[in-house]
DNA sequence: GCCCTAAATTCCTCTTTCGGCATATACTCA
DNA sequence: TGAGTATATGCCGAAAGAGGAATTTAGGGC
């Protein structure tokens, strides 16, 4: 763990990618491409939500990186560009199972 | 790295937890209680901020698990309480400077 | 060229959230 | 009890962000 002091600029840039992965549809698109690419259609499908706002997340998600855009004739397909982000997902993920955990001994034990 | 299929709940929860980290001033109160506890007053100045500002940040922190209070007569401090957070940032830190590393040999070749 | 399908863009509205300001609460000391 | 300091809270206006609906752009096949 790195003890630099950040400037206010990299606290920017790094609150900017929190706040990429600070949204359930955004998240659901990112777990929905562990697997492997997928096109804008089925990934419509598969987070249940519209073609635009699908479009939409998927245009500031690659924006920042983290997918990469391949179109193949009529139909254009988005893939992982950066795994740190499922990393982030799994600390987050662990730290939250440990808090539900312990709040639910202190539940059990009142 | 998991590979769970995670439930719409879940998806919600992680993304209030990315939430909470995508305020740089929030990233500021954290990093800056990265050397130990700080009174409120402390970390307003730390952070150049307004105290009504930081103390509603760091109630959210609080009500997250992040933080944790501690009233000593008239002044309150505040702690990390999950250090999870730190793992975090170093991650998003260590991906954004690759990328900006990449742009810029991207860049130099031109 | 024309139609069809896939994806992106624009406009709009609604909700959330930030910060400032004023005020309230709470603790200390005289 | 009254003054002073530390922290929290409530209210407001401004700005950002999400999703819906309609439209546009672009490719493929006839």
């Amino acid at each position: 763990m790195s003890n630099k002091k950040l400037s206010r600029e990299a606290l920017i840039l790094v609150a900017e990618r929190f706040k990429l992965l600070s949204e359930p549809l955004r998240l659901h698109i990112l777990h929905a491409l562990r697997d492997g690419p997928m096109s804008v259609n089925e990934l419509t499908a598969a987070v249940n939500s519209s073609q635009p706002n699908v479009s939409k997340h998927l245009k500031m998600l690659q924006a920042a990186g983290v997918l990469k855009r391949e179109q193949s004739g009529n139909t254009a397909f988005y893939t992982i560009a950066d795994s740190s982000i499922f990393s982030l997902c799994d600390t987050v993920c662990g730290s939250l199972e440990e808090k539900l955990r312990n709040d639910a001994e202190i539940f059990a034990s009142i």
